[in-house]
RNA sequence: GCGUGGGUGGCGGAAUUGGUAGACGCACUAGCUUGAGGUGCUAGCGCUCGCAAGGGCGUGCUGGUUCGAGUCCAGUCUCGCGCACCA
């Protein structure tokens, strides 16, 4: 119906046709040999949940802008799309539906594929791949040998959520509450043999990196710097009364107040509590203990109590040789520094705390040199500060600075104890008990022990079909999988049961998308090394720590391999934060029945309109709350667009655009200067990496305000109205992409204008005729003077004098000073 | 607590180096137009006093610097995000 209408913008078939087009002469394919410099823009890999809702579109479609206007603004551009296709929604819809993971995550895949196309995206789809295909999970087999051998995956004893009754290991969110999501039994904590990247080994460069990233944003900075947690201290040890081969060794960034420790506190799983518990604390310690590996790892760490019991065991000072209470407590943690820490009460908080529950001696040995508190004055609390030191021996007087290394030398001398970095990193689990992931190139064989699958007899396929109850591990169930021969002796042995995290299959995806066809490597170093790093990188914050610091890590491993050039081994060089899209005052999700879906809208308004608006709403890295009246604005404007270009199409002639066009009249100037008003915004938005594409679709607006009102205008069409008219598509291009090659063609243009130039705004056209200037008394704005440029200050004075207004403010009062910014502003200051 | 980013009309937001606060859009109001009202056109639209000209107030709050502050400085309130018994 609406075909038929003149002046309605049938978007619909336009906008289908014009994809179809763009598939067909494969317009968005980025070749190696292109000559002009690469641009690589990548949003996030997708998980492939199921439908998609207008937030994601607000992602896609604004990397997809910047793609285009990289474009045409000469680059290589290389934009792909694929699919992080592994992981445990898999799993829980095989269950819930009695169908296998691999079916599920391929429909959810084809109707993704489908939905991201419909946003008009251009991503180059020769590059898709999906992370559940063994022609790229053989990869990260692969990765994982070349991190075997060179020591940086390696296996030990480590603690899991284990619901008893589904014989099962649970991840952190299945485990809410400490109690099994499936069953509702109470989850344990129990330990298991496990696979882990040695992550910890590159934590200093890892540290040293985020320096240089200077076009991430600083607050994502911040938490990787905080995840990291350095910090120097030093370790040393405590003798235990009684136990001449056991010591307890801390970790302390004060050692200053090393003469204020009144005692020791002990983690519950540290080993020496079995060793030096008294058989009369025995008791109450195990009770304690095990109230405690009852708890899951999230009630532990909420606890708001300090609790804990003394073992019975003394420690010895190293330096006083006093003889301290041995206790452990709740609040220190095991994977923490030594899992042991010195108890100081006058200048720590929790110890402060944890000494007035449990009658333990308060000692000060630092007096704050900025308090005026009296040295020997009782404590109403832990003076955390900085001082001097007292009551500390042989170092009393010095700076607390100064006796850190002073003691910490005093120490190594003795040989129990040194200075020490220490990092909250630890080491990347990488196990999953699960079925739906990327198989452990692992044999087990009795005589020869741990052995790696050879690459030649990779991948490990996933096995197919396995019934999946959520009972234990599948692969673990299935003797077809696990009954194996060792590669080394050709005896039985038995495979890893063992899966990988999904955050390996996205720490290299962006490198293999440079060269993903390859079937006899991961990729090819002198292939994909002139197209990184990633030039601009779009995603959530909510990966600012984990995926972006595991994807920084396996570069840096990858490039100290020499599998990959990159100087530095950063591999993302600007990271972009997209906001999410609200509704009613709430994040859009399924589950709070919010979601705006991409068909849905699609067909309501049009593919080019939602894109408009996702832009326009807000700038990217805000939220945005969607408004179903708001997006009726771009819809107007589509059709106003299409109206105001209609007439011109049956008088189509090819016009160069860079050339500015006559004019004879201010109001031509006015229409071709707002063309490049709107030119200059969107170059600006995407020179400085900013993408406030909300500002254009503003000067867009103006300009085509400007083009109303320019052919209401009786007569025949002026060069600058045709001028506008055609530079239009130009500027509609990186944003309502269907919408512009339309225009483009149907002005008479024969190739794609995605393949074609974006116009320099010239700044002879953002030239102005006439300027305003302020006119001030004291600050405030008395008038206006409006006038050619570069008029001189003594004439714009003259004009403001002649104003009643700013004579009647200045009265009989003598101009004691007088502002003059040049074209823009005059203050007279009056007494 | 530590880190980090914000607070501007009824709403989303705009505002180079300090220099006309509120661009652009939504909603709203009035009018015009059409064969019937959803997607056309024109005008108005921060609050307030005033018939008007014009005035006063106004960017979370309190001070400060300046001829001039949304923008800079100090303090403070508040919201979002991240981490958190980290030794």
């Amino acid at each position: 119906m609406n075909e038929d209408r003149p002046g309605t913008y049938d978007y619909r078939g336009i906008e289908a046709k014009w994809q179809a087009a763009w598939q067909e002469a494969d317009l968005y394919r980025a070749r190696d040999d292109d000559p002009r410099p690469k641009y690589y823009v990548l949003e996030m890999l997708p998980y492939p949940s199921g439908d998609l809702h207008v937030g994601h579109a607000k992602n896609y479609t604004l990397g997809d802008s910047v793609a285009r206007m990289m474009r045409m603004q000469g680059h290589n551009v290389i934009h792909p799309m694929g699919w992080d296709a592994f992981g445990l929604p898999a799993e829980n819809a095989a269950m819930q539906r009695n169908i296998d993971p691999r079916a599920w995550t391929e429909s959810n895949i084809a109707n993704m594929r489908r939905q991201i196309r419909l946003m008009g995206t251009g991503y180059d789809w020769n590059r898709e791949f999906a992370t559940c295909d063994p022609a790229y999970y053989r990869w990260n087999q692969w990765i994982f040998l070349r991190l075997y051998e060179r020591g940086l995956a390696y296996k030990r004893e480590a603690p899991v959520n284990w619901c008893p009754f589904d014989q099962t290991v649970l991840a952190n969110e299945q485990a809410e509450g400490g109690v099994c999501w499936r069953c509702g039994n109470a989850v344990e904590r129990r330990n298991l043999s496990q696979w882990f990247f040695k992550i910890t080994d590159y934590a200093e460069r890892l540290l040293a990196g985020l320096d240089t990233l200077t076009g991430w944003p600083e607050q994502t900075r911040a938490m990787q710097r905080n995840w990291i947690g350095r910090s120097e201290g030093t370790t040393f040890a405590f003798a235990v009364d009684g136990h001449a081969d056991a010591s307890v060794g801390v970790f302390t960034t004060r050692v200053d107040t090393v003469f204020g420790v009144s005692y020791v506190v002990l983690a519950a799983e540290h080993p020496l509590v079995q060793t030096i518990t008294t058989p009369e604390h025995r008791e109450a310690v195990t009770a304690f203990t095990a109230s405690l590996s009852s708890k899951s790892d999230l009630e532990r760490t909420s606890l708001m109590e300090k609790a804990g019991v003394p073992t019975g065991a003394f420690a010895l000072h190293p330096l006083t040789g006093a003889r301290i209470p041995i206790w452990i407590a709740n609040y220190v943690l095991a994977e923490y520094g030594t899992g042991a820490v010195m108890g100081v009460p006058g200048h720590d908080e929790r110890d402060f705390v944890f000494a007035k529950q449990y009658g333990l001696p308060i000692v000060r040995v630092v007096v704050p040199t900025d308090s005026d508190l009296a040295p020997d004055a009782p404590l109403d609390e832990a003076l955390t500060g900085d001082g001097t030191l007292v009551n500390s021996g042989a170092f009393d007087g010095m700076s607390s600075a100064d006796a850190r290394r002073a003691i910490t030398d005093a120490l190594h001398a003795r040989g129990i104890g040194e200075g020490v970095v220490n990092f909250r990193l630890r080491d990347w689990l990488l196990s999953r008990q699960r079925y739906w992931g990327t198989p452990i190139p692992i044999v087990y064989c009795p005589t020869d022990g741990e052995v790696m699958v050879p690459d030649a007899q990779l991948p490990v396929i996933l096995p197919p079909n396995l019934p999946i109850t959520g009972q234990g591990s599948p692969l673990a169930r299935d003797a077809a999988f696990y009954e194996t021969t060792c590669p080394k002796c050709g005896g039985p042995a038995r495979r890893e049961t063992d899966t990988m995290d999904t955050f390996v299959d996205s720490s290299w995806y962006f490198i293999r998308y440079l060269d993903a066809r390859n079937e006899t490597l991961p990729f090819d170093g002198a292939r994909v090394s002139p197209m990184m790093p990633v030039d601009q990188y779009i995603g959530g914050s909510e990966h600012a720590v984990l995926h972006l610091l595991y994807a920084r890590f396996f570069t840096m491993v990858l490039a100290d391999a020499g599998m990959l050039d990159l100087p530095g081994g950063e591999p993302f060089e600007r990271l972009f934060h997209q906001g999410m899209v609200w509704r009613n005052g709430e994040k859009m999700s399924k589950s709070r029945g919010n979601v705006v879906g991409i068909d849905e809208t699609v067909e309501t308004y049009g593919i080019d309109a939602m894109r408009l608006f996702l832009l326009k709403l807000a700038p990217p890295e805000d939220s945005a709350e969607w408004t179903d009246e708001g997006i009726v604005g771009r819809v107007r404007f589509v059709n106003r667009v299409w109206r105001i270009s209609e007439p011109y199409f049956p008088i189509a002639k090819i016009i160069a655009l860079d050339t500015l066009p006559p004019c004879t009249t201010d109001a031509e100037r006015d229409l071709v200067r707002a063309v490049h008003l709107a030119l200059a915004s969107g170059a600006e938005e995407t020179a400085t990496r900013r993408f406030h594409y909300n500002t254009t679709t503003a000067r867009l607006d103006e300009l085509v305000n400007a083009l109303s009102k320019a052919t209401a205008e009786p007569g025949e069409p002026s060069a600058a109205l045709l001028y506008a008219v055609h530079a239009l598509p130009v500027l509609l291009a990186p944003f309502a992409p269907h919408l512009a090659d339309e225009l483009w063609s149907r002005l008479g243009y024969t190739e794609s204008v995605h393949l074609g130039r974006w116009i320099p705004a010239d700044p002879a056209a953002l030239a102005v005729a006439q300027i305003t200037v302020v006119v001030q008394i004291n600050g405030k704005v008395r008038g206006r003077v409006t006038t050619q440029p570069g008029t001189p200050q003594a004439e714009i004075l003259a004009l403001a004098l002649a104003d009643p207004n700013v004579t009647n403010h200045i009265g009989e009062k003598p101009i004691r000073k007088e502002i003059y910014i040049a074209d823009k502003l005059l203050n007279l200051v009056v007494a």
